[in-house]
DNA sequence: TCCAGGCTGCAACTTTCGATGTAGCCCCGG
DNA sequence: CCGGGGCTACATCGAAAGTTGCAGCCTGGA
């Protein structure tokens, strides 16, 4: 079971490098290698490699955007590698589906552990940059599942969907038309679902929407 | 820098084979173990280690309740250490103040050096958690820190206080009594806030809140 | 077939929100 | 001293949000 990798980065220097000690670790495979985002996008929809090495700096398109592009698709496994580790790199790729984390001065052994753990569908991130993971994490999400959250599944198809729309923060006439109904209705829906979870106002639905992560079927 | 560090595992083969492995590692010393949470604490407290290697399931006082406690007083850096590996574990340690999660069948290099990591400040998670982790986060905070956040801090002290209420799901009502003014004034408040963020409804401010992680100083 | 019960839909009516105009207060610079 | 300008405060009024009663529509069972 090889392990296929394309390799994105910039400087042609950094990226051979990346290359050689890749190349030289059992059991893994330089595919190929794509010098900017577009490109690595695109080699890996030809390639279909099992993982990108993806550098942030990138002409042409930045290595956040080209990580969205290929986890969207399903293409393969990204491992995001950088110098710098600001939090906005950091956070910006873990949203957009990277499974790992590194930083540029990473040794060759971590490297390889890192390449073979996210192949295989683990995490792997710098240590240094975990601990503001973890933070971040503590920090957006400190509030235990409110109770509310546990009837959620017992509102209608209609009513979940109007939750959703409450989250998003749209009115009911914005909603009604979203949804194609009348105002009045969708009036309805919230009161009811309102009950179902024992709320009192549409704004702790928002919010309870938001924790779990609800969002309107963009369409 | 000796980096001293308090065992707490119930199980006291286990917890021998921890001290072991430890005691064994240039620059780390045991400076005490216990067996129960509360204990654990107490210890802490006394001994001011460096670092609680801690594990989940424990009598008396659990784990994570026990990890809440010491990062509450600062007391210690926590390392947890368990069997299993429930994402109620791995997110309820974490939100606790946990700096890094590790598995029991972890060899004792990398124990090592996650004790290491952890002491100094970075984070250490087990591979096969730190996806589940990555996946938590991008699902919880999918969504790019909204044009709004930007122009928080041009808020009044005032203004400011309203909108973590607004956040927590109150009324103007509730929101006067608490604040001691009248629900005339809280809208004046409400409306002026929302112009200044270019809000267009309390939902969309609530919605905010919840994301800079907001909350009325309890009292 | 007919009825019960749940989902969806709408139309009053009441309550809450949000915009707007105005006033007291305090601090700072002229 | 006194005149802004910002913050806080309140009242009023039109616009939303939320409640309640009711009516079609299915689906499953008697």
């Amino acid at each position: 079971m090889t392990i296929h990798v394309l390799v994105a980065e910039d400087q042609a220097a950094v990226r051979q490098g990346l290359v050689l000690i890749l190349g030289a670790a059992p059991g893994i495979e330089v595919v190929g290698e794509a010098a900017d985002g577009e490109r690595a996008v695109r080699l890996a929809r030809e390639l279909r490699p099992d993982l990108v090495l993806m550098d942030v700096q990138m002409p042409r398109l930045d290595g956040v955007s080209a990580t969205a592009a290929i986890t969207a698709e399903r293409l393969a496994e990204v491992l995001v590698l950088t110098t710098f580790d600001f939090d906005a790199y950091v956070f910006g790729a873990l949203r957009a589906g990277a499974g790992g984390f590194l930083l540029k001065d990473s040794d060759a052994e971590t490297l390889i552990a890192a390449v073979r753990a996210v192949a295989a569908g683990e995490g792997a991130i710098a240590p240094a940059v975990t601990r503001r993971l973890i933070t971040e994490f503590a920090r957006t999400a400190p509030r235990a599942p409110s109770p509310a959250a546990a009837r959620v599944p017992t509102l209608t198809p209609r009513e979940h969907q109007v939750l959703a729309h409450v989250g998003a923060g749209l009115s009911n006439v914005q909603i009604g038309r979203r949804l194609g109904m009348a105002e009045a209705t969708v009036k309805t829906h919230v009161s009811r679902l309102l009950g179902k979870l024992d709320l009192r106002s549409r704004v702790q639905a928002a919010v309870l929407a938001q924790e779990l992560g609800l969002t309107p079927d963009a369409r």
